[in-house]
DNA sequence: CGCGAAGTTGAGAGAGGTCAACTCCGGTGG
DNA sequence: CCACCGGAGTTGACCTCTCTCAACTTCGCG
């Protein structure tokens, strides 16, 4: 048992995101007579590579990752997934990554594939919502490569942190209940580097934390040093004139 | 005048794209009538971020990037565009990424939103093949994420190159349109870097150049050591438990 | 011929990976 | 109740790899 199990992403209950999923300020109530619901214990795998896509996901409570195994052995999470978030979606009838709970207990509404697909077929404006959903993950994805991307280690830290406060209910008292390893494997660094830049961001004031689990930003702008964590900065590079580098 | 412009991506010739884009294996013709062709010139933008997202954008011929410029000056490229690609997919009315020309002559064809999702509301079909296309979107995207995530600078670009190898119609004689500035913007790395890792794979024998812009892969196995570039190896990790690490 | 942009190569310095030791905490069994 | 154990997390020391700055080459173009 674990201090954070009660509390994970506390602001949507089960009954409300079961019949009312919602994503974005788009609510689709069409697909909730098809979804079932599976609870899942910590660490067990809600589908793997390669298996059939036979349904589609959600989080309806606790969170989740996805993610790869490499041939060296190395572990990589390309997503974590929280309540409300729609995941498994795959052509070619199998997925491409792996799905695993993180917190006791996570509630996963399934969603048969074929199923929805004729509904969508009668249902022009549900066929919207999930384009408009897709469409905001290819943005959120490549949105998460520039953080990937950042130079530093303290930079790829703070601007994961403020990823996590946006998709966090609570502004600033954000909950992460996933692993440092978890963290570690999300920002390809190693785990020792990942734990010094949180005790750097501790001793500068930037972060407090009321457990491992629990971090409260105190200094939002000192997260981003240069403001390029929030992904609304993004501007369009002139015929490549600006780069110095 | 650069002497790749003749032979960006030859396998697409307009007329065909034009009246069938193609996307994987599926193709959609409903759309073509709504299509409008434009001509870009070498760095020339072809929508800016923030601007408002009117159309859908497909590459008919030549190659393009989508990119972000960072507030310290930094750009980052989050993705490389070619024939056959459709981008510039956005809700909310305005787009997160400004997307620019990379070969002379570039010939992006435009699709009024509007109008394909009035289009897309009476066909089904069309819709779910919209639908899958961001679908692979979204993994393609995370897939690159994985390269990103890379360690040392040869695998990087070695990832690199065959990802370029698998969205060229010419397997091991990949043409590689875009500068060692974009490449390193699009693997977070220095141009130096760049430069050196390709040198490098050239004194080993792992590939050859025709000229700067054209690589011929010699030992592709040598390309991704460890095997981790090509997408098809993502194992589920089981409760953490291989983690050495 | 000279200029500037793109690309390559070299030398140094700083940052993060690696290995290791240690703490902290919960669970288990005596 | 306490000792023991193992996993997660933290901190330290060392070393390698990449970034940075710089010089130089190559190429296309005026």
């Amino acid at each position: 048992m674990h201090q954070w199990e009660g509390l994970v992403m506390p602001s949507v209950s089960l009954q409300q995101s079961i019949s009312a999923p919602v994503f974005g300020a788009v609510t689709v109530t069409a697909m909730a007579s098809l979804a079932r619901i599976r609870s899942c214990r910590r660490g067990q795998r809600i589908y793997g590579p390669d298996d059939p896509a036979i349904y589609w996901y959600r989080i309806a409570s606790g969170a989740a990752r996805k993610c790869a195994l490499l041939a060296d052995g190395r572990r990589r999470i390309v997503d974590f997934l929280f309540p409300g978030d729609f995941f498994g979606f795959a052509t070619r009838h199998r997925h491409a990554f792996g799905a695993e709970a993180i917190a006791e207990g996570t509630l996963v509404a399934l969603y048969p594939r074929e199923g929805v697909e004729m509904l969508v077929d009668r249902d022009p404006e549900l066929g919207r919502q999930i384009r408009d959903m897709a469409f905001d993950a290819v943005t959120r994805s490549q949105a998460r490569m520039l953080i990937l991307g950042r130079v530093t280690a303290r930079e790829k830290v703070g601007a994961f942190l403020i990823e996590m406060a946006e998709r966090s209910p609570t502004a600033n008292a954000v909950v992460l209940p996933m692993s440092r390893y978890d963290i570690a494997d999300y920002l390809a660094m190693s785990v020792e580097t990942v734990s010094r830049s949180l005790s750097d961001l501790k001793h500068r004031g930037t972060i407090t934390f009321a457990d491992i689990h629990r971090v409260r930003i105190l200094d939002h702008d000192a997260l981003d040093d240069g403001g390029n964590a929030r992904m609304g900065n993004c501007l369009v590079c002139e015929q490549g004139k600006l780069r110095k580098n």
